[in-house]
DNA sequence: ACCATGTGAGACGTGGACGTCTCAGAAGGA
DNA sequence: TCCTTCTGAGACGTCCACGTCTCACATGGT
């Protein structure tokens, strides 16, 4: 009488499949998404009451995501422009999820938002912050809109890597190199 | 016997509404769309034979007025920064259609995309490119990269000014500062 | 006055995606 | 073996937006 299977790996593997695809075709069906993660339409809303409740929970996961790649950064540590390095490099491979997810946001821009995009919000425009306080970056550009900026780079990356612009490899280092040092040269030292 | 009125003037009317509108909410019904012209649905399609006409008008201005700042900024015309400066500039009028337009390509991946796009892409390159010849911009950074950076950046500062995140009249230069120069301080020269 | 043209209002049918339900079968433990 | 649990397949019904159509009315020229 003790219950063995209560849908919690498969549900992390739905979970993974749907934000691949709806990251490639944000409006893939139900049905598209249930087979893309091989159950069948049935199941996936045994998993998800509905769509709202996928789209909700993969903003859960994008945020979970990135508050994870943000730890993993340790934004508090050494150099603020070493910390953004980090950032990114952490948050690549959410990137496309993310892109997702910020697209979506603009699409219901009239109901509430999840309270973990406040919460993301804040600690990346703390982290933009202490660089500004450090002396590392301009003052003249405001957190609120670096972190903006920030996203609409990573989004702008992964669309551009999905699309065969840019290789895969220079993801990073491009998204880094642009919201760091800007287009123009840097006069030698 | 001369015809008068060929519904020249209130299509162009009703096609910037419909931007307007469709830039806030891009999910907005035919229905919503025609109200916000103040003119019927039944109208609204004697103009556009259905949504996806409309969607490709909006397409067609969108890349209209783009080509439009392209050459109000004279991109081949002295230092390849100030001429980004002037394109920014002029292209925020068209920043709210532009990220609208963005996201919506995204969404129909699979069908062949305007080909004004590619032809813009290409010019916006060739910018960024003259400003490498010019040794003014940095090289490890690819055209390509640099467009879809663009686009993505006035999608970005058109979104955060919608939402009231950033003001609206730092748009361009929160832009430009930061596609030009980047988060970091520069070097007193 | 007449007529032509454009318009608004609304009805109508259609299609697609959604959400719910049922039922038979597979899988696995007792 | 039995029985519980989960699953796939599919059949509904619903809803919403779309596209089309009709018809009466207003406008504006002749």
């Amino acid at each position: 009488m003790v219950y063995v299977c209560f849908m919690a790996v498969d549900h992390d593997h739905v979970l993974r499949t749907a934000a691949a695809l709806l990251t490639r075709r944000a409006t893939a069906t139900m049905d598209e998404v249930a087979r893309a993660a091989g159950i069948s339409r049935a199941t996936l809303h045994r998993h998800f009451a509905g769509r709202d409740a996928l789209i909700r929970a993969l903003e859960d996961l994008g945020i979970a995501e990135c508050e994870a790649a943000l730890e993993a950064a340790r934004p508090d540590e050494g150099p603020a422009a070493d910390a953004v390095r980090r950032l990114v490099r952490a948050l690549e491979p959410s990137a496309a999820l993310l892109a997702f997810l910020y697209t979506e946001n603009q699409l219901f821009e009239g109901e509430e938002q999840n309270e973990g995009w406040t919460r993301l919000d804040a600690r990346l425009a703390a982290l933009f912050r202490r660089g500004q306080d450090r002396g590392e970056f301009r003052i003249d550009l405001s957190p609120a809109w670096l972190t903006e900026a920030l996203y609409g780079l990573l989004g702008s990356g992964a669309w551009a890597v999905a699309e065969g612009r840019v290789a895969r490899n220079d993801f990073t280092y491009m998204i880094v190199e642009l919201l760091l040092g800007g287009v123009c040269r840097r006069e030698e030292p």
